[in-house]
DNA sequence: GTGCTAATTGAAAAAGTTTTTCAGTTGCCA
DNA sequence: TGGCAACTGAAAAACTTTTTCAATTAGCAC
């Protein structure tokens, strides 16, 4: 990640490190603020602003996701797979990306059907993972 | 709608009613203010903590849902069609429901595969509809 | 109809989240 | 090693959502 931040002309100063690092350690989802306490352990004084501004970042280029379910809508998840799709577990809150083949032929047919041009989707299972049934 | 308010014990009152009727109407996605604006054009003096709390109730009944998809999250859509799935035009912002024959299938492999028991889905289209191509 | 009661309402306040501003700092390239 | 654009944190502003509370009202029983 670090690497490629450098590679899009990015700087590496030491609270972006510090957010990246969180992001790439979590199994779960995190809020801003979460990021921010989990941030601070690694680096004191890191303010809520940057975590704003590098998840924003993270986004944009993709390391890192957002999730929905669950009433809450502002929370991150790091991108494991490029192009997989993601499961939350209800209990421990653990995400995990999924590879699925089977969207495309989904895509295809409901694009077939409704006429639709489809840009890009969202797709998110809730549950409960092997360890919290 | 205002019969299944009824039946699960909910008062009709006018502001629930505007509220109901804003959003049967709606063919677009709208925010709590934007629910606001068009349901005072039926009834000045609703309240903007009315229409959260009517989102609310007409989420768990089911006649709403949320939608995720383009940067904000907090924007609700009328259903029309129990049990579909929804895509979202970014020219007109309009949401359409389709009904998804493959997403058990998929529910299913993805189950197998990774152990989770699957409790509830997410599965949002942005694309570009008919008409604004 | 009339009265009762619990549900509902709107305004205001509080709480919470996100964005903007700005002066100071710092990573990185030459 | 110096210069400078990118980046930072604190504070303020802007927004969104929830809570509180007194007043109102829908719907039921009579």
């Amino acid at each position: 990640m670090a690497a490629e931040l450098r590679a899009n002309g990015h700087k590496l100063t030491p609270q972006r490190l510090a957010v990246v690092r969180v992001l790439r350690e979590a199994t779960e989802h995190l809020t801003p603020l979460q990021v921010l306490e989990r941030a601070r352990g690694i680096r004191s004084g890191v303010g809520l602003t940057t975590v704003y501004r590098t998840l924003d970042l993270l986004s944009e280029l993709g390391f890192v996701r957002r999730v929905h379910l669950g009433g809450g809508c502002q929370a991150y998840a790091p991108v494991r797979q490029r192009a997989g799709h993601h499961l939350v577990c209800q209990g421990c809150h653990h995400v995990v990306d999924f590879p699925c083949a089977g969207l495309t032929e989904l895509i295809e047919q409901t694009a077939r059907q409704t006429g639709f041009t489809v840009a890009s989707h969202l797709l998110e299972f809730e549950g409960l993972c092997p360890a919290c049934q």
